[in-house]
DNA sequence: ACGGGCTTACTAACCAGTTAGTAAGTGTGG
DNA sequence: CCACACTTACTAACTGGTTAGTAAGCCCGT
């Protein structure tokens, strides 16, 4: 907790790396590493060997793989909201918005984007140590959506069927998720940003029956 | 489940099974571990343990632990296809009515849809052998729903923009891998069929202009 | 100011377990 | 007899994790 300030920046020096910058390298390093091989199959030796140290420095930071993953997911969740200008997700249309502009910056950080499709492909085995989070997102983000979706409906006088909110965002999440594999295997068939904004107009028009457009800022 | 169901069939003398049936067992088996684990994570001796044997065995039958991917992947979609009365692929509005039944067939069988999504999501991984193979599946996908989609649109008399017939297989294709992997984390969230039938409808009915419905057959 | 005590960051060596794959031998049905 | 299915026994490579030891930096009493 009560860290002295003067310990963090202050001295430029580039002696020994201090714990927190250390850290962060693990991380990102991690992220690329469980990007490219996955989890299982990528290794703590990979991880060290990307920041220049051994696999039991790793462990020495991080205590365990299970633990290192845990804090590459939380790395992740920091990392995508931190371009998030009011800090906190939005409502109403500027969800949807916030989505696409999210894939169109997504488009251009493919590590990021493949760790999050395979880390939640693995996730759905057996026992997996991701899968409650991956899932828990997912509740998450089903709640946040379904609740901009009940939004636009009371804002258009539109009256929803039940479980209609949710349905419609159950289907703006797997369309998500899709689009990024597909994107993912062949970069050229998908333009990721322009198909999310393409599939998410298209649930969202369906569910509120008239036409939705979402700005391509 | 039975262990060892087939190997010992009647009371007189374990007979030695055939070559082709104890591959087949072999396949079955390996297609459920690697659905419950992943291609990494999903040992031949975990296969092989399965049907009664060695890891040894298996290898005898299959030469390599890739060459037996290859074969369980060509083993489901010989699996997939002969439910299907016709033999081919629908066309047109039977195509999604198709989809929609295959998903809800999938709602009885995890265990094939677990295979998929780990190994979908495991394919994009650096190198991993399963990723031409289902590259190859998106691409085919693609093509037979985008011109399913062109057929409705002749049908009603719909112009539609350039690729928009693809971008609205690409959303179909999506959809259904995403609500799969929601699906497998949390059932209860979920319902395969319906979900399925909801979003291909709605991005049916946004491309189209009019109102798509899918029957429940 | 400086030397000792303590913490931090790490390495090297090793552990036990697991992996795919190989080679050689065994039993059996035809 | 003998081809084939299969096992036993093994290897070489790796895995995550533990250990002891070391070098460097920080704090503090004198």
């Amino acid at each position: 907790m009560g860290m002295s300030e003067a310990t963090e920046q202050a001295a430029p020096k580039a002696k020994r790396p201090t714990r927190a910058h250390r850290r962060e390298e693990i991380l990102a390093a991690a992220t690329r590493v469980f990007g490219s091989k996955g989890y299982h199959q990528g290794s703590l030796v990979d991880v060290a060997a990307q920041v220049g140290i051994t696999h039991a420095g790793v462990l020495h930071h991080f205590g365990s793989k299970d633990k290192l993953l845990w804090e590459v997911l939380e790395y992740r969740d920091r990392v995508d909201v931190q371009h998030l200008e009011g800090k906190h997700i939005p409502g109403g249309l500027d969800l949807f918005r916030h989505l696409v502009t999210t894939a169109r910056l997504n488009a251009d950080r493919r590590g990021i984007v493949q760790a999050y499709a395979v880390l939640t492909g693995e996730s759905v085995t057996d026992g997996h140590p991701a899968s409650s989070w991956v899932a828990q997102r997912f509740a998450v983000l089903r709640g946040e959506i379904s609740q901009a979706v009940r939004d636009l409906a009371t804002e258009r006088d539109v009256r929803l069927p039940d479980g209609e909110a949710e349905r419609a965002a159950n289907a703006v999440i797997a369309v998500m998720d899709g689009l990024q594999l597909q994107w993912l295997l062949d970069p050229e068939a998908v333009d990721l940003a322009e198909a999310t904004r393409f599939a998410i107009e298209s649930v969202l028009t369906a569910t509120l029956g008239s036409p939705v457009q979402i700005a391509s800022a």
